[in-house]
RNA sequence: GGGCAAUUAGCUCAGUUGGUUCAGAGCACCUCGUUUACACCGAGGGGGUCGGGGGUUCGAAUCCCUCAUUGCCCACCA
């Protein structure tokens, strides 16, 4: 068997994934074993893979991959979101750029040019997956607007209409006038900016005086119905009942009192535009006042705007506030830093705005959600991450689910008059004729009378059915995949969208299925570069992925993410971790050409040092087994793999191989080989999950294996009860190796030249590692005395004093120094203990076993103090 | 304005119920080494008053109070 001298990922990638396709091994059905799933958070259908997709994708594939070894159905859900708002943005930003408006279009024309998109651009970010290694069961792909996902969506808007559970209503709500549909809160960004503060002079009717109101947004005034004032202001208490001349509209409105006014802002007095501010809206209602909205849907004013007719609002602005000075109604201008809120995709400022929009209660729904979470049933990690989400649903408003868009499931509602309330809701215009015939006692109500609704409804609105649309829990409760599959185990995903999905889905999942969607959500952090700043296209400070694997390999990249992300810690990415976790890949590789190097020989008999390394490695490996076990039950997946790092490089290269490496051109023996290979099986096995290309690819170089017995579908090593004492007698041989090497250094003693070793002890922990030390220090003679040695160099490890002989090498003064700060280091150590053993205080009130301790190591010190005092002594 | 988190070595982070001289890991750094698996290596080494101050305790990186700085979330006054 040849093996190439160095690893190449390339290849070896393309060669695997190939190979884990072709035999299905990703590929999940109901059976019985017990399952565990994770459905992906589904990207945008036509997003391309950033680094954020890179770490949350690897983290997921890391627990599908341990499952599947550990003996689970395991099951990984891909698919892509239909991202209706981000989608139709590019879509008509394509499309302008053709010279074609989406207002000229017919909404099925529309339609047909974004799927046009979807199918070109769609699903791009899933073959990129395939390079990360993600082992998804590609066969059962969707995506959100599947016929069947919309018709679950379908017929889930249609079951809460009929609870009760969703109206149709006038509310204040986020208009982005640029992409002229509502918006979330969630989806509106605030951000502060500089503007001013502008102070203008209502004249009072019948009166010269006049009063000022402080206006961030002048050119609402054409908007204004009434003038507001706190009641227990007594600047104003002359002014009650008066009424004031809206500048430049010049319509007469009342002056109100209300509380909510604050006396210390501005001047203490307030306009109200109902129409335009959220605030305002709810004064104007309290007070019956006239709603006046001066904007069209794109922000330009519309006829109530008067000679300012289809200006822009922010032209508008500064053609008001000119005209205001020139009639001399402005009182005065200041700087005012004020945060607005810019819509989450296209960056246009937000209108308030009333609008007829399709609401979701929530007051109910969410409760069993609460619940969930707060009894533990679902579990977050981080879990300080339960605050936000508590935060948030203990103080939810309705959901505005309804979308002035074209992308999307559109909203089953078929109006048969022109009254908000004359609609009916049906699955099809044909099964809501007879609802609608009734619903208006007009017998002779036609197909086409009846038109449905415009508006689409919310992307989250199918993307919290997700967990359950995926296995078709929603048009067929009780079918076998979605009572095998769901609930599911592991959510991964990042934190910014616990509201928008995470929330949802748990309160969806208790609505429709009255079972949790998952039982644990692992958040993990946000990708940012060295300097902390946040990944995005425009800084440019992203690197591309495909790349970077192409480059590093993905074995390389996973590890390098997974090292930066110790867990729900943002990351701060660099590409040195990359570059470790290639380097990792070449160690293994190496000591993998090592082990297939070496000629076996039935013949010879196993050294001592190989048997005692071998049950070191083995008690070795299943404490690192446990402590893997520990790290994954916190998902600290970083913490996990740099325990597997550390074993693979330290125990196993360094330690391991070193011990039981023939000398050069000599043959080993066949026990020792065999166990070595072993370990090396096992080894790949824990590392797998994280490394899943390098491991197989080693794994079939070990033997031939037939497709069944491939390294994705093998068995992860079971956990055993292991020898704690080798271990800890072990770590002391390496204090005596480490002696022995600190003193060949010291002393320019060339490992080829072998030493000779006296041990003076009082413990003979080591003897049995003897051959140990023998090979790893190059020790000719190794002897134990019970009196000094004479001129040689020594150390001490524990109460033992080690000597190597060194006739003439020795500086008498130098080793005197060297002596006399160890034991300055004991005595101070003794010290400290006997301080605390002297206490009455600590006596009586620390535990017993820590009383122990302290006396032990009293005793060891003591020890420890008269072997130097004695080899001080005696130079 | 309200809430949450963080602050430990040059960098990124561990540090379980307070109890080994407990101050750690990886990387980076310094010194030495062409020991035939690997220079993507090996051996050795330096480096921190645990953000500041106060308190509780026999004992504090760990618990309490307070201040400071940073990040995030929520609400938002014209």
């Amino acid at each position: 068997m040849q093996i190439p001298i160095k690893y190449i990922p390339n290849e070896v990638e393309n060669k695997w994934y190939d190979y884990w396709m072709k035999n299905n091994y990703f590929h999940s059905e109901p059976d019985e074993r017990e399952p565990y799933t994770i459905v992906i958070p589904p990207p945008n259908v036509t997003g391309v893979l950033h680094m954020g997709h890179m770490l949350n994708n690897t983290i997921q594939d890391v627990l599908i991959r341990r499952a599947r070894l550990k003996g689970f159905n395991a099951c990984w859900v891909p698919g892509t979101d239909h991202a209706s708002i981000a989608t139709e943005a590019k879509v008509v930003a394509k499309l302008a750029a053709e010279g074609i408006a989406k207002a000229d279009l017919t909404r099925d024309e529309f339609l047909n040019h974004a799927w046009d998109w979807t199918h070109k651009h769609g699903g791009v970010i899933l073959e990129q997956l395939k390079k990360l290694g993600a082992s998804c069961d590609w066969k059962r792909t969707k995506f959100t607007l599947d016929d069947d996902l919309s018709e679950s969506v379908i017929d889930t808007f249609i079951d809460l209409y009929n609870k009760g559970l969703i109206y149709r209503g006038y509310r204040m709500v986020n208009w982005d006038p640029e992409a002229k549909t509502t918006l979330s809160d969630e989806e509106v960004e605030y951000i502060e900016k500089q503007g001013k503060l502008y102070y203008v002079d209502y004249k009072i009717e019948g009166s010269d005086e006049v009063v000022t109101i402080a206006t961030t947004r002048p050119e609402t005034i054409l908007g204004d119905t009434a003038i507001c004032v706190n009641p227990n202001d007594e600047r104003f208490t002359h002014l009650k009942g008066k009424r004031v001349v809206v500048p430049i509209a010049n319509r007469s409105i009342p002056i109100i009192e209300d509380e909510y006014v604050d006396m210390e802002f501005g001047t203490g007095c307030l306009k109200i535009t109902p129409a335009h501010d959220p605030n305002d809206k709810v004064i104007g209602e309290k007070h019956k006042l006239e709603v006046i909205d001066i904007f069209n849907d794109d922000a330009t004013l519309n006829a109530a705007g008067l000679q300012f007719e289809g200006q822009d609002r922010f032209e508008a602005r500064k053609a008001i506030v000119k005209e205001l000075e020139e009639k001399g109604y402005i009182n005065k201008i200041e700087d005012y830093i004020n945060k607005i809120g810019i819509s989450e995709r296209t960056k246009a400022v937000i209108e308030p705005k009333i609008s007829a929009q399709w609401f979701l209660k929530m007051e109910e729904m969410v409760k069993p959600a609460i619940k969930a979470v707060k009894d533990g049933e679902i579990k977050f990690f981080p879990k300080h991450n339960v605050n936000t989400f508590n935060h948030w649903l203990e103080n939810i408003r309705d959901w505005n689910i309804s979308r002035q868009l074209w992308w999307g499931q559109q909203i089953p509602a078929f109006f048969y008059g022109d009254g908000v309330e004359d609609f009916v809701i049906a699955k099809s215009a044909k099964e809501a004729l007879p609802l609608a015939v009734k619903a208006s006692n007009k017998n002779d109500l036609q197909l086409g009378d009846l038109r449905q609704e415009n508006d689409v409804l919310d992307t989250w609105f199918s993307s919290w059915l997700w967990p359950i649309s995926v296995f078709d829990g929603i048009r067929h409760p009780n079918n076998k995949e979605i009572e095998y599959y769901y609930p599911t185990n592991d959510l991964v995903t990042a934190p910014d969208i616990i509201f928008f999905w995470v929330a949802r889905m748990i309160f969806a999942g208790y609505e429709f299925r009255d079972t949790k969607p998952f039982s644990n959500v692992y958040f993990t952090g946000i990708v940012r570069d060295k300097q902390g700043r946040k990944m995005s296209k425009s800084l440019g400070n992203s690197p591309d992925p495909i790349k970077m694997m192409k480059e590093h390999g993905a074995d390389g990249v996973r590890a390098g993410l997974l090292l930066a992300a110790a867990a729900g810690n943002d990351l701060l990415f660099d590409i040195e971790l990359v570059k470790q976790g290639k380097g990792f890949a070449n160690k293994i590789w190496n000591g993998f050409r090592l082990v297939t190097s070496w000629e076996v020989s039935a013949t010879i008999e196993q050294p001592e040092s190989s048997k005692k390394a071998i049950q070191w490695y083995e008690a070795k490996f299943q404490q690192t087994l446990e402590s893997i076990e520990k790290s994954f039950e916190q998902y600290r997946l970083s913490e996990a793999l740099m325990t597997i790092y550390k074993l693979l490089w330290d125990d196993f290269s360094s330690w391991y191989l070193e011990v039981v490496k023939p000398a050069f051109g000599q043959p080993i023996d066949v026990n020792t080989y065999k166990a070595s290979i072993q370990f090396f099986e096992n080894n790949m096995k824990v590392l797998h999950p994280f490394m899943p290309f390098l491991t197989e690819e080693i794994w079939q170089f070990i033997a031939e294996r037939a497709p069944e017995e491939a390294l994705i579908v093998s068995e992860y090593p079971k956990q055993r009860l292991f020898n704690s004492k080798i271990i800890n007698d072990f770590e002391i041989v390496k204090e005596v190796v480490s002696g022995i090497r600190t003193i060949r250094k010291d002393k320019n003693i060339s490992f080829k030249n072998t030493i000779d070793l006296s041990v003076m002890n009082s413990d003979n922990f080591t003897k049995e590692f003897d051959a140990v030390v023998t090979k790893m220090g190059n020790v000719a003679n190794m002897s134990y005395v019970i009196e000094k040695v004479d001129a040689a160099l020594s150390f001490r490890v524990k109460s033992n004093t080690y000597f190597i002989p060194m006739e003439g090498a020795i500086d008498t003064e130098a080793e005197k120094v060297k002596l006399q700060e160890e034991l300055k280091y004991a005595e101070g150590f003794l010290r400290s203990v006997q301080g605390k053993l002297k206490n009455e205080r600590f006596v009586q009130n620390a535990p017993e076993q820590v009383i122990k301790t302290e006396r032990k190591k009293e005793a060891e010190a003591l020890a420890k103090i008269e072997a130097l005092k004695s080899s001080i002594l005696s130079l």
